[in-house]
DNA sequence: TTAATTAATCGTAATATTGCAATATAATTA
DNA sequence: TAATTATATTGCAATATTACGATTAATTAA
């Protein structure tokens, strides 16, 4: 069908596949590093930065913000793009939540 | 064009994109934690777990053990899959790093 | 008001993903 | 060897993703 069955699986594991997923990209994961660094934070210094096009740029950004991972604020004619506090720190406690339910080798294998 | 331009990121972050596209979908979150709890570890058990047919469940397991998360051992006529865990443990310090540099609210907003 | 600057949206082409029925492959057992 | 059991592969339809040119909106400056 190509449609993930959603409705099978917990919210929890809907939500963190969606945040996952909005990281899962280079160009996601080098934007996520230059607004943490604060190398860049609106769309047109990523885009230089990045090597992609302005478009291909802001629709990254929306799937982020999309996720709730990052916050846009209008700054006159620009916007300046930053991490949102809480959504990463739970992204980040729900993925040590899953690393640490792994306590090594068990019994089967 | 529908590619994703690899070329112009680090090998760093194309294998970080790698794996958590592999993590990111609940199927596949299911799977491992399935695995992870040893409820289930071959694909017939963990297809009747999570409600998918088997040559769905068979295709997730393929997408994780490329992504070389888990690992495959033949027992008999079955397959036990099991957490690769090199591979798990450095996505997980991967995965630190980047969260661990974020610091909390920057300069710019 | 007009021009300039920047981001967002639209439209589109190429490609990838998801899910499953049907089938093929591999290993064990009778 | 033949039947059984379990996984993997193939093929396909529906949908999603990636990238960007062209355009549109929104804000500031002249």
């Amino acid at each position: 069908m190509g449609i993930t069955k959603t409705e099978i699986f917990t919210d929890e594991q809907n939500k963190l596949a969606l945040q996952l997923k909005a990281i899962a990209h280079p160009a996601r994961i080098a934007t996520l590093q230059l607004i943490i660094e604060a190398k860049a934070c609106i769309c047109g210094d990523l885009s230089a930065e990045l090597g992609l096009a302005q478009p291909t740029v802001s629709q990254h950004l929306k799937e982020l913000k999309n996720a709730g991972l990052i916050q846009g604020t209008i700054e006159g004619v620009s916007v300046c793009y930053c991490i949102e506090p809480e959504a990463w720190k739970n992204l980040n406690n729900e993925l040590n939540k899953l690393f640490s339910s792994y306590k090594g080798i068990n019994s089967c294998c």
